[in-house]
DNA sequence: AAACCCGCTTTGTGATCACAAAGTATGCAT
DNA sequence: ATGCATACTTTGTGATCACAAAGCGGGTTT
């Protein structure tokens, strides 16, 4: 038999490595706009050839994570305000779609968590913890997304998140927040009453609120 | 001085050119689902070694272009039906977006083209061109919505086109068309008419009425 | 007749190298 | 002191190669 001696290990390609890491990076705020990076840095830094770096690299590029110049070298990139006024567009467009169709899908046990989620970032916030605040967030809308068991647009979903990576580094400087962002509490007791609308409302309301900041 | 030598001829790296030919075979249908490819084929075809060609392969498995195996082969995806329900959605909810922010925009000469592209379309219908008609009829799409002046929901739109491209081949053989999509008519009448709801009906219309077939 | 095992072939991965272009700093001339 | 040309360094691109794993037959055994 033995079809799969080690199921637990899986080994992970170093080029896939490589690109998860960075891409977390990018996505929870961890590095500012643009930062450069060469691609013999970022094989140094993981211990791996260039081959793995560029690839990683790439297909940050292709997701929007990374911008290129015309000679190829790549940095975060720093959007501008009408690009930031798109994507939270996107946000809100795709995002509210998202919590609508997990609303007839949320049972007790997913509140449940959601709220353990709020508590968590209410944690972030009174630590000023930037990276796992922007980190903490991403999980409260995911978690209630991944009910919604649309795969595909939690895919654009996450992706617009990842572009505005950066940037929301940046925001989180701007508003120093105090307490958990109150629209939370609404998405939650919309998802408890089952009102479409309401849940609709917080959610364009929650997505969008911040990112109005950084536009001017 | 001499900073631009041949400002026309950008010698365009091969990558890019694989990336490039790749991708318009893959969107306008050109491709049937589930088709495979090799690295090497694709190095082989375009005359460059599998370097690039492995690039240009993951920045469309980045883009959902392709699909990749657990063991790293590609091929055309061959969508499930909740898929297509899916970035049949996203369609919906982009284009429409797009169109309603490209209508104040929207003057004559634009409208003038969008009809000039509607006789293109019904040539190629009457043809019976399957890829020529995909191909002229997303320019349709892409000509307006690039009035709107929203670079990175175009993008957004486009990489949902990329994923269906080798269903709507597929799709296509299915419903024969005779006759110029009629939505299409009812687009360019509402713009001319300036009429904001009208326009969001016919584009969410024309964008979802085809793949309503595939879903079943 | 069907399942399985073992060989060869195909294929993706990652490292290394040569090369060209871009970037950077140095030094000279005005 | 400033502007510019030149040499040097850094950096991305693409080709090639070694390697391991996956796919694919054919042949044997039960």
């Amino acid at each position: 038999m033995l079809i799969n001696p080690r199921p637990s290990e899986i080994p992970a390609a170093a080029h896939d490595r490589v690109y998860r890491t960075l891409r977390s990076r990018i996505m929870y705020g961890d590095i500012a706009p643009g930062q450069a990076m060469t691609l013999r840095g970022i094989g140094e830094e993981f211990e791996v050839s260039m081959t793995p770096a560029r690839e990683a690299a790439r297909r940050l590029v292709a997701e929007g994570a990374l911008s290129m110049t015309s000679s190829g070298r790549v940095s975060t990139p720093e959007l501008s305000g009408e690009r930031i006024e798109e994507l939270a567009a996107l946000r809100a467009l795709i995002e509210v779609e998202l919590a609508s169709r997990a609303l007839p899908r949320a049972h007790m046990a997913l509140i449940e968590r959601l709220q353990m989620i709020n508590t968590s970032i209410a944690d972030q916030i009174a630590r000023q913890d930037a990276v796992g605040y922007i980190r903490t967030n991403l999980e409260f809308h995911r978690t209630l997304y991944l009910r919604a068991q649309a795969p595909a647009m939690l895919a654009m979903a996450e992706q617009v998140w990842l572009q505005l990576g950066p940037t929301m580094r940046a925001l989180y400087g701007r508003l120093r927040r105090k307490e958990l962002p109150h629209f939370h509490r609404l998405i939650v007791a919309a998802l408890k009453a089952g009102d479409e609308p309401g849940l609709r409302l917080a959610v364009r309301s929650d997505v969008t609120q911040g990112l109005k900041m950084l536009v001017r």
